[in-house]
DNA sequence: GGTCATGTAACATTGTCTGTTACAATGCAT
DNA sequence: ATGCATTGTAACAGACAATGTTACATGACC
């Protein structure tokens, strides 16, 4: 499948920001960058998306940064998903099937069903944790 | 996300073998692939994936061709995804995040619990689908 | 005004997927 | 045994998406 990490960046992004909530420096894409272990600018964008979504905030300015837009108790990984993620878990066929061929003619429109329920699956398994249940448990994994 | 449609082309090949059972021809990777819409040889890495799985047999020298090894009812699509599919629908980070901070320390092992449940979520779904499931699908397609 | 960080564009790089060509290996038919 | 159609696989080209990087205009506080 894919291997698209931007769902794990975004959560990254979430937790770290849940965390450092705590201390009085500002939430900036460089600080974020410096624990995602990645360039800024991939920080912004994924930021960008999720302030799409209403997730979090920035500032600009000085002291400028990013603040989340509600409590990490309240942000679902539905909701992180929704922002960042593009498709589904499975493409259709790169090409169009033939369509003289009755199972080339009746592939998608069946395939689209089974997709969407799997979906509809993933969805509701994603909307049961919480970017605060995220940062328990990774507390939870500290040496 | 991924947008692979290797899923795709495998359900979409069995299902058409599934079909042409009926005919007395023999179902070679080319006639497959003239109803997929692709090269022949997509379609054989496609077969050589579902044979290594145990859902089709192939048959060499002349007259050689491809025959279910299964009743395609007895397929179920959790039988295909694994026989094709790779990872699961979320990739980790590109490089590895930073150790030193207590998020990028946690948030692999964290994260890699939320994605295998949902994972399995994933596949309790698929293995509610058989092959014989969609060809009664598409055929219910026909205009 | 100086400064710092956002916001975004542009481009390079990397990796994966798909498609294509080519060809050896296989085994039935004649 | 020879021919033939098809599998099985390697090798490569092209398209495309994700990621990383540089650059710079924009905004707002000091």
């Amino acid at each position: 499948m894919s291997a698209n990490s931007r769902m794990t960046i975004a959560i990254h992004v979430l937790t770290w920001m849940s965390l450092d909530r705590q201390n009085n420096e500002v939430a900036t894409s460089e600080r974020i960058a410096g624990s995602v272990n990645t360039n800024a600018v991939v920080i912004r964008r994924c930021l960008g998306d999720l302030r799409k979504s209403g997730l979090v905030q920035s500032k600009r300015g000085a002291g400028a940064g990013w603040v989340l837009a509600r409590e990490p108790e309240d942000i679902t990984l539905l909701e992180v998903y929704l922002a960042v993620e593009g498709g589904g878990p499975f493409g259709m066929h790169h090409t169009p099937p033939n369509a003289d061929c009755p199972v080339g003619f009746g592939i998608r429109p069946a395939l689209q069903v089974v997709y969407s329920e799997l979906e509809e699956e993933i969805r509701k398994g994603l909307a049961r944790t919480t970017i605060a249940d995220v940062l328990r448990d990774v507390l939870a994994q500290q040496r």
